[in-house]
DNA sequence: ACCTGAACACCGTTCAAGT
DNA sequence: ACCTGAACACCGTTCAAGT
């Protein structure tokens, strides 16, 4: 069960190139009509080509051969935009089944901003629940977990999209491993003495490691607040 | 000492108002010299007064008296100046003892793209790697773990601001309690059974119940690389 | 050295006016 | 209805020119 959540949360992360944008074959159709349906399809391209940094109004507008404001006729604002590219990409994932592979700059940043309610976001919790559940976690730890698990997922993606973004991000890395281990043993002993270990192991190692924590830390770990779900019926 | 690192973290998503910065009594002193001190302090005051999102280059220019470019001889970037003013913010709280009032919106979001090196983030790290050193937790899991602390306190943090820019924002939370709980239960079982559970408790309640999870599961939860520390001295 | 006006290349969002 | 040009109010960053 905690491969299966751990897999599952990993593919937010790790975005895989699953479902390709049919963008048409001809170079440019003669300008497509609009639609929230092409808008995000073409906002998903955007997002594959160019990261969620270039998924603006503006430059989507420009990609769609017209000018932003035609966008709000179907969009009401940037959050609803990247909330739906968000909901987009997770149709392309299995929620139950190993999918490991490829890998996909950010954009469940914005979920930080708005908790996006599409119908593949409800899906994911659903099933992070059902899974949650069969491990015979309480409902309120359960539910409770489920948030901390998005929000690591989501932290993880923002950093990773970020990461990405900026041209001398493996440097800035780098810099901080260099920092870090050079660091004055007096004024920080216990990080001179944990050493490279701070910046050990590759991001999917570490990224692994920090789902067992949780899940772990979720089926173990008691609240004070009394559960409001029903009692667990025999079904 | 679970209690202790729980506390810390919990200071970082609600910087307390400890540090006052001395923005001179007089109305406004007749063009302060420009300098990377007080470029920072009055970046923290607008923090303070009107967000993170406000703190921005020609924001902070208008706020003091010049143009967006003088600010580039004492501050790279955006992120660099970010950098600086959490680390500001960091040497506000004290590390060991428990800090508990006010409450600051987020800035912490700009650690997602650039990890700071600042004396007071190390700081913070420091302390945090010594009690999990005390608290038993191998060298390895408590560097990895402080990694993951941060992110949680980060995403929190950077959460909480979110919700604190935008106008509507309990309105959103609203929306969304209130979609959780109409959910299909056909569609989404799991959901409709955890029912309120998905929105109970407050954020303090949610922040700490995360920490203990967290902390539990650190401590608990092996990893399968080796440990590139020395061994632990008797020291 | 330090400072800055002006420019370049972008943003989101609104609204009156068009078809 | 749907679409859009133009405007408003912002961004970060650079650079030549000033003191």
């Amino acid at each position: 069960v905690a491969a299966n959540i751990t897999n599952m949360f990993a593919t937010i992360v790790y975005v895989p190139d699953i479902k390709r944008v049919p963008v048409s074959r001809r170079d440019r159709p003669a300008k497509p009509p609009l639609s929230r349906e092409v808008i995000v399809a073409v906002a998903v391209r955007l997002l594959r080509d160019e990261g969620l940094e270039r998924v603006t109004m503006r430059r989507l507008a420009h990609e769609l051969d017209t000018g932003p404001a035609s966008l709000y006729v179907y969009v009401q604002n940037t959050a609803e935009l990247h909330g739906a590219v968000l909901d987009e990409l997770l149709a392309g994932i299995d929620l139950r089944i190993e999918a490991d592979a490829g890998s996909q700059p950010s954009l469940a940043r914005s979920v930080l901003a708005l908790r996006p309610s599409g119908p593949n976001y409800l899906r994911l919790i659903d099933t992070a629940l059902a899974l949650l559940g069969i491990g015979g976690v309480p409902t309120l730890q359960a539910a409770w977990g489920v948030d901390l698990l998005l929000q690591q997922a989501t932290a993880t993606a923002a950093e990773h999209g970020t990461r990405h973004e900026s041209p001398d991000a493996e440097t800035e890395q780098d810099v901080l491993a260099l920092v870090l281990r050079e660091v004055s043993e007096t004024e920080y002993p216990s990080i001179a003495r944990a050493g490279g270990d701070l910046v050990s192991g590759t991001g999917r190692e570490r990224l692994r490691w920090a789902f067992e924590v949780l899940i772990g830390g979720i089926a173990t770990t008691g609240t004070t607040s009394p559960t409001t779900a029903s009692p667990a019926a025999a079904d």
